[in-house]
RNA sequence: CGGGACGUAGCGCAGCCUGGUUAGCGCGCCUGCCUUGGGAGCAGGAGGUCGGCGGUUCAAAUCCGCCCGUCCCGACCA
């Protein structure tokens, strides 16, 4: 491509919206442009990178033995309605109505569409396993789009779903879509990790995500220094405590506690640790109030709970509750005497001696023993791992990475052929479910992640797999007949062998051209001037570790393909 | 939805508090000269509903109200 002819508006400042790196980057080097909150055009070169990345994930899904399909991005809210999903997906999803008035949505997600697909297509285990994946645009109306291409509410996703005979089989194409995705990120130059993760509202019983680490990632991996142990944050398991508390109960008493609310204020009144502080929270669910019972330092883990109640929603209980259910003003709630069902952290089972709330206003108990003076009903994995635990596999020591989820992998299992009646008939004529899987893959937050990932001050270091283009040709005076002679016919050369090379033909000064192709991220860049003209040879440079060689002319062909190759395997 | 900030030329910003010339600066853009190995220099030029609506006032970018948009923190989420 000829640069002077291209759509690609570099800014040397950077724009006031972008905070993080990638999303500087991708306004910077003229890659994308927002039109509306968390919706972007992609520009010419902003789409050449989004086209690399797809053509990986489709090489690799392909490999693996799944078929791609383009199913409507626009569905009929029936399907919704069968799934049950257009009551519990709440306002992410974006409704409408068409002119007859008819309910519709823009599809976040596609299980719904497909399942309808294959229940209406296919009838017999001969036809299975089948996996079916499109690359689409998606859109979720978020709460809160942010950091450009890594949360936008528009966005293109690698959706994918499995339909099995048996649990069996869909662990094996489980397997397969785990061992594709690690390619898919490999080749797309990313450090990542694979964690274990809550499934969400997709629905399903366990599933993995592909974290690639960058500080600036949305979510907490867990991660183990000793074992192969890593979670999400919201996942990651607790050991359970190693011994049981030792401390002889002390009679329990009720103390004045003035304008004492908070754990800190408690622990800081009574003298004690804040560990030895109970903290009691209120949680409202569809299924009533419950009471949670954690440690003073520990913090409640809401994921966890919800699946532990087993319930669709859990929120902290709003002022007004609180009040009613301990008769006492928010900062007192404490077990003793709560008509309410207590459910305690695994961590309180060693511990003795505790101060709770006393459900009065300005007082306390001390000397709270679980076993003596409370009815739990159910103890529980209840809280957020800390970094002071250790890993529950091994006990190891852990450490916390952010990380940005590019993909995800479930066993959904019959939720959806179930609710959507999905079956097949088996070998012995028996009608069955199908065992279902959804693999997701955030095509255009890999572009924002590669580049959180590959940057240095001077702008973006694609990876060879994803760079827009594999060379840049500078020629240092477009006004030079000698200079474009050599050029010109160069750039045509390496285009005839496939190479992908932008040809920086504008009539700018070296120094403008050099500090565009850096933000560009271009891998190697050619350099022809009267410098190297001279000596029948080009400069090369590499974009990442900046070395330059000079290199003859009829030898740049083969040594710019020789590198290439190389830097393209993961 | 709660908290915070912002909205002035394509981008980055000043002016607003304390109302009053043709609303300014840097970058970018156009023309010419000059220059050509890391975002040059000189000269000339184009480009603005000061987010919108309403109000106060002789007079509003500036003061007041409402609305819209954008970003950050949180809740939420693949």
């Amino acid at each position: 491509m000829r640069y002077a002819r291209m759509l690609l508006p570099t800014l040397k400042e950077t724009p006031a919206e972008a905070e993080t790196i990638s999303h500087q980057l991708l306004l910077r080097a003229g890659l994308i442009r927002k039109l509306a909150s968390g919706i972007y055009d992609y520009l010419p070169v902003g789409l050449r990178v989004l086209r690399k990345v797809e053509a990986i994930v489709r090489e690799e899904m392909n490999r693996a033995g799944a078929q791609e399909v383009l199913l409507p991005a626009v569905q009929p809210a029936e399907l919704w309605q069968e799934s049950g999903r257009w009551q519990v997906y709440g306002k992410e999803l974006l409704r409408f109505r068409d002119r007859h008035d008819r309910d519709y949505c823009f599809g976040p997600t596609h299980e719904e569409v497909i399942t309808d697909l294959v229940r209406r297509e296919v009838h017999s285990y001969r036809q299975l396993p089948l996996n079916l994946y499109q690359i689409q645009t998606k859109f979720r109306d978020e709460i809160r789009p942010r950091f450009g291409l890594i949360r936008g509410r528009e966005f293109i996703m690698k959706d994918g779903y499995s339909f099995d005979a048996t649990e069996a089989g869909a662990d094996e194409t489980y397997q397969a879509m785990y061992e594709a995705y690690g390619r898919i990120f490999s080749r797309c130059g990313l450090r990542f990790k694979t964690v274990e993760a809550d499934s969400g509202p997709i629905g399903g019983s366990f599933s993995h995500e592909f974290m690639v680490l960058a500080e600036t990632g949305e979510d907490v991996v867990v991660s183990c220094t000793a074992c192969a142990y890593a979670a999400n944050l919201e996942k990651a398991q607790v050991a359970p405590p190693s011994n049981p508390g030792s401390d002889p109960p002390a009679p329990l008493e009720k103390v004045y506690t003035p304008e004492v609310r908070t754990v800190t204020e408690v622990a800081d009144f009574l003298q004690l640790p804040v560990e030895k502080v109970l903290k009691t929270l209120l949680y409202e669910t569809e299924a009533g109030v419950v009471a949670v019972l954690l440690r003073g330092d520990h913090e409640v883990n809401e994921v966890k709970l919800k699946n532990f109640l087993k319930v669709q929603d859990v929120n902290l209980a709003t002022e007004a509750v609180v009040q009613r259910e301990t008769r006492a003003p928010v900062g007192f709630a404490g077990p003793l005497g709560l008509q309410l069902p207590l459910y305690a952290d695994h961590s309180l089972r060693s511990t003795a001696n505790l101060a709770a709330g006393a459900n009065e206003d300005q007082h306390h108990y001390i000397n709270v023993n679980i076993e003596r003076d409370l009815g739990i009903r159910e103890f529980a994995d209840l809280r957020q791992v800390a970094p002071s635990d250790f890993c529950p596999r091994c006990r190891g020591a852990l450490e916390f990475l952010r990380g940005i989820e590019v993909g995800h992998v479930f066993k959904l299992g019959y939720k959806y052929s179930q609710a959507m009646n999905a079956t097949y008939l088996d070998a012995q004529g028996q009608e069955q479910l199908m065992y279902m899987g959804c693999y997701g893959i955030g095509v255009s937050r890999i572009v924002a992640a590669a580049i959180e990932q590959n940057n240095d001050a001077d702008g973006i270091i694609f990876p060879v797999p994803l760079a827009p283009f594999q060379v840049l040709l500078v020629p240092i005076a477009v006004n030079d007949t000698h200079t474009m002679g050599v050029a010109e016919p160069l750039y045509e050369e390496l285009t005839a062998l496939g190479l992908e090379v932008l040809f920086d033909d504008r009539d700018e000064r070296p120094g403008i051209k050099f500090k565009d192709g850096d933000l560009l991220g271009i891998p190697f860049r050619v350099v022809l001037g009267p410098k190297t003209l001279a000596r029948e040879a080009a400069e090369v440079r590499h974009r990442r570790t900046r070395e330059m060689q000079l290199v003859p002319l009829n030898a740049l062909p083969g040594f710019l393909q020789d590198r290439l190759r190389m830097e393209m395997l993961p």
